[in-house]
DNA sequence: TATCTTATGTGCGCTAGCGTCCAGACAGTC
DNA sequence: GACTGTCTGGACGCTAGCGCACATAAGATA
């Protein structure tokens, strides 16, 4: 029942724009299904289509050096894959990877460059986002290089939980391995602990938030500093 | 001689310019003085003027926990501070510090922003400069997280050089750990390797470099990716 | 039921960088 | 010439995370 499913589907970015004119991005968008790992766009390659997820969630990964590589950014449905189009370029700096298996809205990148060229509106909603992403790059490099993979890890959860929209949600060691820049025997050991202090819940991959205040206090402070930015920014009604 | 030196102060971002759009810029800039350590804006602050350094450099950090920050980017005359005024926020995320006294060129917010509204060409030449800005930060996040204090901080003095327009530049230990986000003492390890290599000489932080190639293969990937990415966006008219 | 694949857990020696404290060395000032 | 502040260097024990190799366990497949 693709229709129904149609009509739930939202994006906050697309919601924050003029009635009118969301309606019209949308007339343009197909509603597409991604899958766990799928790369949207390799870095370094041209955006073909810009998503907005719904209920999937990308990550911005910066691949370095050889198999190494690290997340920066996250995408759910309070963003948007693409951005950089608004800065009048095409080309992806980040890996983007589907972390969250789910359903996001898709334009072709010459539609949506049509829209931007006429819709001042829109501009300015999601040059505040470029804003925000802007900072999530900083805080993060920030945070990769001081703060333990544990409470890394916690806040990572929190950000994925923050745009899941159910309590429980599928990525393996492995995968946090790439996204924190660490080994994976490093996620297990603090996802372990994690476990052990009734924070979290996890069997082969599906991973369950079971104390989410418990994983706040066990968060670095980068937590909060991205919440406070994205509610400084977009407003209460973005969360 | 004051007006000598306007004669000879440029910053690239500004030549890159319609010459129309160039002189009429620089007629509501002031030629100023940055001194070293000078905080010009504050993380979370407003920012009062921008500034397009000519020969000068300006280092962007982020602070994060207590008197502990990491640089993540940094602007000489081939950028500008205040960047994120064409996104329509006025809020700096980082720290703006002057790492490389010298002169700039600096013009109040609200004029640069009545010269942002009405000129497209302007807006695009900044543009590009943000993306270039985006890659840096992105680069530097996995930079400081994957690489060692020794190749970073050659990274590190081979762009300062770049932007510098002599041999040599003043900066301490103490400054450039702040930067790399290490101890003082990282710092005068792997500047003490890199004099015993002969690639630099310094004394009470006059730090000369003596083998440019050298230092460049002592640095990590991450300085010639840099590089790329200028290149790439800007033309080969910008280095 | 046996085999294979994927996901998770453990152990061990190693190293970069940390926190801390102290020492020398140079430069400007009184 | 003595004093003071700034800059650099070295030492010591400590720890988070690394690389590697191996072990278990749960589904999937045949």
């Amino acid at each position: 029942m693709p229709t129904t499913i149609q009509a739930t589907a939202t994006n906050r970015l697309l919601i924050a724009m003029p009635h009118k004119l969301h309606q019209s991005l949308l007339e343009d968008c197909e509603l597409v299904y991604l899958t766990f790992n799928e790369v949207l766009v390799e870095s370094g390659e041209r955006i073909r289509h810009v998503y907005f997820p719904t209920e999937s969630i990308i990550s911005l990964v910066m691949p370095i050096d050889s198999h190494v590589s690290l997340g920066v950014g996250m995408v759910g449905d309070e963003g948007m894959l693409g951005i950089s189009l608004i800065l009048g370029v095409d080309i992806s700096p980040f890996r983007c990877i589907v972390q969250g298996a789910g359903l996001a809205l898709r334009m072709k990148t010459t539609e949506f460059q049509h829209h931007l060229k006429r819709k001042s509106a829109m501009q300015q909603v999601l040059r505040h986002h470029l804003y925000i992403v802007n900072n999530q790059l900083a805080q993060n490099a920030a945070c990769s290089h001081f703060h333990m993979v544990e409470t890394r890890l916690a806040r990572w959860l929190l950000m994925t939980h923050d745009r899941t929209h159910s309590q429980t949600f599928y990525v393996t060691h492995e995968f946090l391995a790439n996204m924190l820049g660490v080994r994976r025997v490093g996620v297990t050991k603090a996802a372990t602990s994690l476990q052990k202090q009734k924070l979290i819940e996890y069997s082969r991959g599906e991973i369950k938030v079971i104390n989410r205040d418990g994983l706040e206090e066990a968060s670095c402070g980068c937590y909060a500093a991205d919440i406070a930015m994205n509610v400084r920014m977009m407003g209460e009604n973005l969360k």
